[in-house]
DNA sequence: ATAATAACTTTCATATTGCAAGTAATAGTT
DNA sequence: AACTATTACTTGCAATATGAAAGTTATTAT
Protein backbone atom coordinates (compact mmCIF):
# COMPACT_ATOMS: atom_id res chain seq x y z
CA UNK A 1 0.00 0.00 0.00
CA UNK A 2 1.07 3.42 -0.64
CA UNK A 3 2.81 4.86 2.01
CA UNK A 4 0.35 7.59 3.91
CA UNK A 5 1.60 11.26 4.04
CA UNK A 6 2.28 13.20 7.23
CA UNK A 7 0.78 16.78 5.45
CA UNK A 8 1.67 18.68 1.81
CA UNK A 9 5.38 19.42 2.42
CA UNK A 10 7.34 18.61 0.12
CA UNK A 11 10.83 18.05 2.20
CA UNK A 12 8.27 15.80 4.51
CA UNK A 13 6.50 13.67 1.65
CA UNK A 14 9.53 12.40 0.30
CA UNK A 15 10.92 11.14 3.60
CA UNK A 16 7.22 9.96 4.45
CA UNK A 17 8.71 7.49 0.91
CA UNK A 18 12.08 7.01 1.47
CA UNK A 19 13.32 8.25 4.86
CA UNK A 20 13.61 4.89 7.10
CA UNK A 21 16.74 2.89 7.56
CA UNK A 22 16.54 1.25 4.69
CA UNK A 23 14.89 2.31 1.72
CA UNK A 24 17.88 4.34 0.25
CA UNK A 25 20.85 2.04 1.56
CA UNK A 26 19.05 -1.04 -1.10
CA UNK A 27 18.82 2.27 -3.70
CA UNK A 28 22.56 3.02 -2.96
CA UNK A 29 23.05 -1.03 -3.36
CA UNK A 30 21.09 -1.14 -7.12
CA UNK A 31 23.05 2.34 -7.59
CA UNK A 32 26.47 2.21 -6.67
CA UNK A 33 27.33 -1.55 -6.13
CA UNK A 34 25.51 -3.23 -8.95
CA UNK A 35 23.60 -5.38 -6.89
CA UNK A 36 19.86 -6.69 -8.47
CA UNK A 37 18.97 -10.01 -6.47
CA UNK A 38 17.65 -10.61 -3.29
CA UNK A 39 20.26 -12.59 -2.91
CA UNK A 40 22.82 -9.76 -3.62
CA UNK A 41 20.94 -7.63 -1.19
CA UNK A 42 20.47 -9.89 1.57
CA UNK A 43 24.42 -10.19 1.30
CA UNK A 44 25.51 -6.98 1.48
CA UNK A 45 27.58 -5.46 4.21
CA UNK A 46 24.99 -4.22 5.66
CA UNK A 47 23.17 -7.03 6.72
CA UNK A 48 19.56 -6.51 6.32
CA UNK A 49 17.03 -9.60 7.61
CA UNK A 50 15.14 -11.58 4.72
CA UNK A 51 12.20 -10.89 5.72
CA UNK A 52 12.79 -6.70 6.37
CA UNK A 53 14.17 -7.32 3.02
CA UNK A 54 10.85 -8.39 1.34
CA UNK A 55 9.20 -5.77 2.54
CA UNK A 56 11.04 -3.08 1.38
CA UNK A 57 11.61 -4.12 -1.95
CA UNK A 58 7.88 -4.37 -1.90
CA UNK A 59 7.32 -1.04 -0.83
CA UNK A 60 9.99 0.54 -3.26
CA UNK A 61 7.87 -1.27 -6.17
CA UNK A 62 4.71 0.09 -5.25
CA UNK A 63 6.02 3.62 -4.73
CA UNK A 64 8.03 3.11 -8.70
CA UNK A 65 11.22 3.10 -7.15
CA UNK A 66 12.32 0.27 -8.72
CA UNK A 67 10.54 -2.71 -11.20
CA UNK A 68 10.99 -6.49 -10.42
CA UNK A 69 11.58 -8.39 -13.76
CA UNK A 70 13.53 -11.42 -15.10
CA UNK A 71 15.69 -12.75 -17.60
CA UNK A 72 13.94 -14.58 -20.09
CA UNK A 73 16.13 -17.62 -19.46
CA UNK A 74 15.72 -17.94 -15.64
CA UNK A 75 12.48 -18.49 -14.34
CA UNK A 76 14.22 -18.85 -10.90
CA UNK A 77 16.41 -15.21 -10.09
CA UNK A 78 14.11 -12.04 -10.27
CA UNK A 79 15.81 -9.01 -11.13
CA UNK A 80 15.18 -5.64 -9.29
CA UNK A 81 16.30 -2.37 -11.34
CA UNK A 82 15.85 1.26 -10.81
CA UNK A 83 13.23 3.37 -12.52
CA UNK A 84 14.09 6.62 -13.87
CA UNK A 85 12.34 7.51 -9.95
CA UNK A 86 14.67 5.37 -8.32
CA UNK A 87 17.82 7.26 -10.31
CA UNK A 88 16.34 10.51 -9.78
CA UNK A 89 17.23 9.58 -5.87
CA UNK A 90 21.06 10.01 -7.18
CA UNK A 91 21.91 13.37 -6.11
CA UNK A 92 20.21 12.54 -2.59
CA UNK A 93 22.57 10.02 -2.00
CA UNK A 94 25.72 12.24 -3.23
CA UNK A 95 24.56 14.77 -0.89
CA UNK A 96 24.11 12.27 1.91
CA UNK A 97 27.65 11.10 1.31
CA UNK A 98 29.10 14.64 0.38
CA UNK A 99 27.45 15.14 4.15
CA UNK A 100 29.33 12.11 5.64
CA UNK A 101 32.52 12.87 4.08
CA UNK A 102 32.66 16.32 5.86
CA UNK A 103 31.44 15.62 9.04
CA UNK A 104 30.94 12.29 10.03
CA UNK A 105 34.56 10.77 10.10
CA UNK A 106 34.81 12.53 13.65
CA UNK A 107 31.97 10.30 14.90
CA UNK A 108 32.77 7.11 12.66
CA UNK A 109 37.11 7.52 11.37
CA UNK A 110 36.45 4.01 8.93
CA UNK A 111 34.35 5.60 6.92
CA UNK A 112 35.84 4.97 3.09
CA UNK A 113 38.16 7.26 2.28
CA UNK A 114 39.27 5.95 -1.45
CA UNK A 115 39.16 7.60 -4.99
CA UNK A 116 36.15 7.57 -5.60
CA UNK A 117 35.74 10.13 -2.55
CA UNK A 118 38.25 12.48 -4.43
CA UNK A 119 35.97 12.50 -7.43
CA UNK A 120 32.59 13.18 -5.20
CA UNK A 121 34.60 16.05 -3.48
CA UNK A 122 35.97 17.53 -6.69
CA UNK A 123 32.52 17.82 -8.30
CA UNK A 124 29.43 16.55 -7.61
CA UNK A 125 27.40 17.18 -10.32
CA UNK A 126 30.01 15.17 -12.37
CA UNK A 127 29.72 12.02 -10.15
CA UNK A 128 26.24 12.11 -9.81
CA UNK A 129 25.79 12.25 -13.57
CA UNK A 130 28.60 9.24 -14.25
CA UNK A 131 26.76 7.49 -11.49
CA UNK A 132 23.42 7.65 -13.59
CA UNK A 133 25.04 7.04 -16.43
CA UNK A 134 26.77 4.05 -15.51
CA UNK A 135 23.40 2.28 -14.20
CA UNK A 136 21.54 3.31 -17.75
CA UNK A 137 24.39 1.63 -19.50
CA UNK A 138 24.11 -1.39 -17.14
CA UNK A 139 20.38 -1.03 -18.08
CA UNK A 140 21.01 -1.37 -21.91
CA UNK A 141 22.71 -4.49 -21.49
CA UNK A 142 20.44 -6.10 -19.13
CA UNK A 143 18.61 -8.04 -21.80
CA UNK A 144 14.82 -9.21 -22.07
CA UNK A 145 13.08 -6.36 -19.81
CA UNK A 146 10.30 -5.02 -20.36
CA UNK A 147 12.02 -1.88 -21.41
CA UNK A 148 12.17 -0.88 -17.77
CA UNK A 149 11.34 3.02 -16.82
CA UNK A 150 8.15 3.95 -15.51
CA UNK A 151 7.57 7.23 -15.64
CA UNK A 152 9.46 9.16 -18.14
CA UNK A 153 12.45 11.24 -16.58
CA UNK A 154 10.74 14.95 -16.09
CA UNK A 155 11.74 18.10 -18.15
CA UNK A 156 12.99 20.22 -16.59
CA UNK A 157 12.13 24.61 -17.17
CA UNK A 158 15.09 25.77 -15.05
CA UNK A 159 18.67 27.04 -16.49
CA UNK A 160 20.78 26.11 -13.79
CA UNK A 161 19.93 22.95 -12.81
CA UNK A 162 21.72 20.98 -15.95
CA UNK A 163 24.07 18.13 -15.17
CA UNK A 164 26.54 18.93 -17.13
CA UNK B 1 24.51 7.33 22.57
CA UNK B 2 26.19 7.83 19.41
CA UNK B 3 24.39 5.34 16.40
CA UNK B 4 26.48 2.59 15.88
CA UNK B 5 27.33 2.47 11.97
CA UNK B 6 26.35 -0.98 9.88
CA UNK B 7 29.56 -0.58 7.69
CA UNK B 8 32.28 1.89 6.75
CA UNK B 9 29.62 2.92 3.45
CA UNK B 10 29.39 6.55 3.52
CA UNK B 11 26.10 6.30 1.77
CA UNK B 12 25.09 4.14 4.81
CA UNK B 13 26.62 6.01 8.09
CA UNK B 14 24.85 9.42 6.86
CA UNK B 15 21.71 7.11 7.01
CA UNK B 16 22.45 5.66 10.48
CA UNK B 17 22.53 8.97 11.29
CA UNK B 18 19.59 10.88 9.52
CA UNK B 19 17.64 7.86 7.73
CA UNK B 20 14.85 7.85 9.74
CA UNK B 21 11.35 9.08 10.12
CA UNK B 22 12.03 12.47 11.95
CA UNK B 23 15.73 13.54 11.98
CA UNK B 24 15.47 15.50 8.83
CA UNK B 25 11.57 16.41 9.73
CA UNK B 26 13.06 18.45 12.34
CA UNK B 27 15.89 19.66 10.54
CA UNK B 28 13.79 21.23 7.75
CA UNK B 29 11.58 22.69 10.24
CA UNK B 30 14.71 24.76 11.78
CA UNK B 31 16.26 25.58 8.52
CA UNK B 32 12.83 26.34 6.38
CA UNK B 33 10.17 27.35 9.36
CA UNK B 34 12.51 28.90 11.53
CA UNK B 35 11.01 26.47 14.45
CA UNK B 36 13.44 26.36 17.38
CA UNK B 37 11.53 25.19 20.62
CA UNK B 38 10.44 22.51 21.89
CA UNK B 39 6.69 23.79 21.50
CA UNK B 40 7.50 25.37 17.77
CA UNK B 41 8.22 21.21 16.97
CA UNK B 42 5.49 19.96 18.64
CA UNK B 43 2.91 21.86 17.00
CA UNK B 44 4.05 21.53 13.53
CA UNK B 45 2.16 20.29 11.15
CA UNK B 46 3.55 16.97 11.16
CA UNK B 47 2.35 16.06 14.51
CA UNK B 48 5.05 14.64 16.40
CA UNK B 49 4.13 13.34 19.63
CA UNK B 50 6.13 14.70 22.34
CA UNK B 51 7.90 11.84 23.80
CA UNK B 52 9.46 11.05 20.07
CA UNK B 53 10.73 14.21 20.09
CA UNK B 54 12.09 14.73 23.07
CA UNK B 55 14.06 11.69 21.90
CA UNK B 56 15.04 12.83 18.81
CA UNK B 57 15.79 15.95 19.92
CA UNK B 58 18.55 14.56 22.07
CA UNK B 59 19.75 12.64 19.62
CA UNK B 60 20.44 14.89 17.17
CA UNK B 61 22.09 17.08 20.11
CA UNK B 62 24.01 13.72 20.21
CA UNK B 63 25.28 13.83 16.80
CA UNK B 64 26.30 17.42 16.79
CA UNK B 65 23.41 18.89 14.16
CA UNK B 66 21.93 20.97 16.58
CA UNK B 67 22.79 22.85 19.99
CA UNK B 68 20.57 23.55 22.96
CA UNK B 69 20.80 26.46 24.60
CA UNK B 70 19.01 29.55 26.28
CA UNK B 71 18.20 33.05 25.91
CA UNK B 72 19.82 34.97 28.71
CA UNK B 73 16.49 36.81 29.81
CA UNK B 74 14.14 33.75 29.90
CA UNK B 75 14.77 30.20 31.53
CA UNK B 76 12.15 28.38 30.66
CA UNK B 77 12.29 28.33 26.91
CA UNK B 78 15.05 26.47 25.26
CA UNK B 79 16.07 27.26 21.91
CA UNK B 80 17.47 24.58 19.53
CA UNK B 81 19.86 25.62 16.75
CA UNK B 82 21.47 24.38 13.94
CA UNK B 83 24.71 23.79 13.83
CA UNK B 84 27.17 24.08 10.64
CA UNK B 85 26.93 20.34 11.33
CA UNK B 86 23.50 20.57 10.93
CA UNK B 87 23.27 23.50 8.09
CA UNK B 88 25.37 21.10 6.00
CA UNK B 89 22.37 19.08 5.41
CA UNK B 90 20.65 22.07 3.33
CA UNK B 91 21.23 20.17 -0.17
CA UNK B 92 20.41 16.67 1.00
CA UNK B 93 17.10 18.26 1.77
CA UNK B 94 17.00 20.84 -1.49
CA UNK B 95 17.55 17.49 -3.07
CA UNK B 96 14.46 15.63 -1.01
CA UNK B 97 12.27 18.63 -2.31
CA UNK B 98 13.24 18.38 -5.40
CA UNK B 99 12.22 14.59 -5.94
CA UNK B 100 9.27 15.27 -4.54
CA UNK B 101 8.64 17.93 -6.69
CA UNK B 102 8.97 15.85 -10.03
CA UNK B 103 7.69 12.31 -8.97
CA UNK B 104 5.69 12.20 -6.21
CA UNK B 105 2.95 14.17 -7.64
CA UNK B 106 1.54 11.63 -9.23
CA UNK B 107 0.83 9.62 -5.93
CA UNK B 108 0.27 12.79 -3.68
CA UNK B 109 -0.90 15.67 -5.62
CA UNK B 110 -1.83 18.43 -3.26
CA UNK B 111 2.17 19.03 -2.36
CA UNK B 112 2.63 22.70 -2.05
CA UNK B 113 3.53 24.03 -5.52
CA UNK B 114 3.81 27.42 -4.49
CA UNK B 115 6.65 30.02 -5.61
CA UNK B 116 9.38 28.96 -3.53
CA UNK B 117 9.18 25.87 -5.90
CA UNK B 118 9.95 27.52 -9.08
CA UNK B 119 12.83 28.96 -7.28
CA UNK B 120 14.09 25.60 -6.37
CA UNK B 121 13.18 23.87 -9.83
CA UNK B 122 14.96 27.28 -11.44
CA UNK B 123 18.45 26.86 -9.44
CA UNK B 124 18.68 24.36 -6.38
CA UNK B 125 22.07 25.63 -5.41
CA UNK B 126 20.92 29.45 -5.19
CA UNK B 127 18.07 28.21 -3.47
CA UNK B 128 20.30 26.01 -0.77
CA UNK B 129 22.37 29.03 -0.51
CA UNK B 130 19.45 31.34 0.38
CA UNK B 131 18.19 29.10 2.73
CA UNK B 132 21.30 28.82 4.28
CA UNK B 133 22.02 32.57 4.48
CA UNK B 134 18.68 32.87 5.65
CA UNK B 135 19.64 30.95 8.35
CA UNK B 136 22.78 32.41 9.82
CA UNK B 137 21.49 35.71 9.65
CA UNK B 138 18.72 34.09 12.33
CA UNK B 139 21.28 32.93 13.93
CA UNK B 140 23.42 36.28 14.27
CA UNK B 141 20.47 37.97 15.69
CA UNK B 142 19.60 35.60 18.25
CA UNK B 143 21.13 36.84 21.22
CA UNK B 144 22.76 35.32 24.07
CA UNK B 145 23.96 32.37 22.64
CA UNK B 146 27.31 31.07 23.63
CA UNK B 147 28.38 31.71 19.99
CA UNK B 148 26.90 28.46 18.05
CA UNK B 149 28.70 26.91 15.50
CA UNK B 150 30.37 23.28 16.78
CA UNK B 151 32.57 22.17 14.29
CA UNK B 152 33.51 25.14 12.09
CA UNK B 153 32.80 24.65 8.35
CA UNK B 154 35.44 22.73 6.04
CA UNK B 155 37.41 23.78 4.02
CA UNK B 156 36.54 22.10 0.28
CA UNK B 157 39.65 21.68 -2.27
CA UNK B 158 36.74 21.11 -4.97
CA UNK B 159 36.36 23.38 -8.03
CA UNK B 160 33.03 22.80 -8.86
CA UNK B 161 30.99 22.60 -5.72
CA UNK B 162 31.03 26.20 -4.74
CA UNK B 163 28.08 27.70 -3.46
CA UNK B 164 28.16 30.35 -5.80
C1' DA C 1 16.66 -38.55 -9.31
C1' DT C 2 19.10 -35.78 -6.12
C1' DA C 3 21.20 -31.90 -4.46
C1' DA C 4 21.74 -27.13 -4.32
C1' DT C 5 20.10 -22.52 -4.86
C1' DA C 6 16.98 -18.31 -4.97
C1' DA C 7 13.34 -16.16 -3.15
C1' DC C 8 10.78 -15.72 -0.11
C1' DT C 9 7.44 -16.63 4.45
C1' DT C 10 6.66 -17.68 9.19
C1' DT C 11 7.42 -17.46 14.03
C1' DC C 12 8.70 -15.23 17.82
C1' DA C 13 11.57 -11.83 20.44
C1' DT C 14 12.93 -7.13 20.90
C1' DA C 15 12.96 -2.33 19.81
C1' DT C 16 10.75 1.77 18.20
C1' DT C 17 6.78 4.69 17.68
C1' DG C 18 2.71 6.82 19.24
C1' DC C 19 -1.13 8.30 22.25
C1' DA C 20 -2.67 10.15 26.47
C1' DA C 21 -1.90 11.74 30.74
C1' DG C 22 1.03 13.53 34.31
C1' DT C 23 4.84 16.45 36.43
C1' DA C 24 8.21 20.26 37.47
C1' DA C 25 9.88 24.61 36.75
C1' DT C 26 9.30 29.01 35.24
C1' DA C 27 6.68 33.21 33.77
C1' DG C 28 2.65 35.99 33.63
C1' DT C 29 -1.64 37.87 35.98
C1' DT C 30 -4.55 39.69 39.69
C1' DA D 1 1.82 36.89 47.31
C1' DA D 2 -1.23 33.70 45.30
C1' DC D 3 -3.10 31.80 41.30
C1' DT D 4 -2.97 30.55 36.49
C1' DA D 5 -0.84 29.48 32.31
C1' DT D 6 2.96 27.93 29.77
C1' DT D 7 7.04 25.24 28.50
C1' DA D 8 9.45 21.29 28.47
C1' DC D 9 9.49 17.52 29.28
C1' DT D 10 8.53 12.18 31.44
C1' DT D 11 5.77 8.07 32.20
C1' DG D 12 2.79 4.13 31.16
C1' DC D 13 0.99 1.40 27.94
C1' DA D 14 -0.65 -0.13 23.27
C1' DA D 15 0.50 -0.67 18.48
C1' DT D 16 3.76 -1.16 14.95
C1' DA D 17 8.25 -2.11 12.97
C1' DT D 18 12.57 -4.51 13.04
C1' DG D 19 15.41 -8.51 13.51
C1' DA D 20 17.13 -13.45 14.07
C1' DA D 21 16.39 -18.03 12.81
C1' DA D 22 14.26 -21.56 10.73
C1' DG D 23 11.12 -23.36 7.27
C1' DT D 24 8.82 -23.60 2.48
C1' DT D 25 8.44 -23.67 -2.58
C1' DA D 26 10.01 -23.49 -7.16
C1' DT D 27 13.72 -23.80 -10.12
C1' DT D 28 18.20 -25.02 -11.82
C1' DA D 29 22.43 -27.78 -11.68
C1' DT D 30 24.57 -32.47 -11.18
Amino acid sequence: MPPDFRCNCPFTSALDVVGDKWMLVIVKQMLIEGKETFKDFSESEEAIATNILASKLKLLEEAGIIIKTQRPDNKKTNLYLLTEKGLALTPVLVELATWSDSYLRNMHPTIVNGESMKLLRNDKAAFAGALEKQYREKLATTKGLPQAGGQPAPIHRGNKNRSR
